[in-house]
DNA sequence: AGAACCACCTGGCAGC
DNA sequence: TGCTGCCAGGTGGTTC
């Protein structure tokens, strides 16, 4: 499910109810995430206020007592705001009860999410090796290009990989190539100075419009106030195998790199 | 160093 | 209806 607009989206959708608010319990109902559920996290939790939600790639960074309650939503994960006493469904993994009327809670069906304490988000493990944020000012054609000099990976897998760029996975990494006109397999290291540029805009453009609409809900993703999302519906080839492309009417191709589906427009993307 | 795989999980769906 | 196999939004770790 999540990529970066799905992330942002469930960012934004919290922020005004959650910030400012003290946490008053801690209940979790299944610690093994992809790792474990640290075991004193109400000891840590309990009693702080949230001051502040922050974003790196696909990481939310909730800023409470003396660190940062981390949580990644893998591949299937959601947060989102309930009425007090509501109660617990299947995958109802992880509550946060807010002071007041809400809890925050995780659901995670396939449990590829984390929910980790970090005190110095900066040196942690898991963010350290982070590459750029699509919305940073260094964010570019030239810093792209700087980074896959030399490289051979096919692009569409370039831009996935965390290290260079955080926040893209498969379904934004396929939108944006047909938006800038990019053959998913070329190597990341052959694209002139100018298809770079046209790449990193096509990027920010992909995933602006896409946290407009709310990200996507291919199952059952929802954000932070609990509303699905509608790019889905916006996709120009994601899920498309076969049908006319938008720009020229020329079926959809489906393919597959590191075992990731594929889809592009042989025509218009070279 | 870089690239190709595998692993971790559950649920939904197509096909028989 | 029910079984089997395949697929899915991510990413760290292992192997070559």
């Amino acid at each position: 499910m999540p990529e970066l607009p799905e992330v942002e989206t469930t960012r934004r959708g919290l922020l005004p109810h959650v910030v400012g608010r003290r946490i008053r319990d801690v209940v979790v109902r299944e610690p093994r995430l992809r790792w474990p559920v640290p075991r004193d996290l109400a000891r840590r939790l309990g009693g702080e206020s949230v001051r502040d939600i922050h974003r790196r790639g696909k990481y939310l960074l909730f800023e409470v007592g003396d660190g940062h309650l981390l949580v990644h939503l893998g591949m299937s994960g959601s947060l989102t705001l309930v009425p007090r006493d509501t109660p617990p469904r299947r995958h109802d993994h992880v509550d946060l009860a807010l002071e007041g009327e809400s809890t925050l809670r995780l659901n995670d069906p396939r449990r590829f999410g984390a929910v980790l304490w970090v005190k110095r988000p900066e040196t942690h493990v898991l963010l350290k090796s982070l590459g750029v944020e699509p919305f940073d000012a260094a964010f570019g054609g030239e810093l792209l290009q700087r980074l896959a000099n030399g490289r051979r990976v096919p692009v569409k897998l370039f831009l996935m990989n965390a290290r260079m760029v955080s926040g893209i996975g498969n379904i934004y990494a396929n939108e944006a190539l047909f938006a800038a006109g990019v053959h998913p397999s070329r190597p990341s290291g052959r694209l002139s100075r100018e298809r770079w540029d046209r790449l990193a805009a096509a990027i920010r453009q992909t995933l602006e419009r896409a946290i407009a609409a709310g990200g996507s809900t291919l199952r059952d993703f929802v954000g932070g106030d609990g509303r699905p999302g509608y790019f889905q519906n916006e996709y120009a080839v994601y899920g498309r195998a076969g049908e006319p492309c938008p720009t020229c009417g020329t079926a959809i191709r489906g393919a597959r790199h590191a075992g990731r589906a594929t889809f592009y427009c042989g025509a218009c993307q070279r």
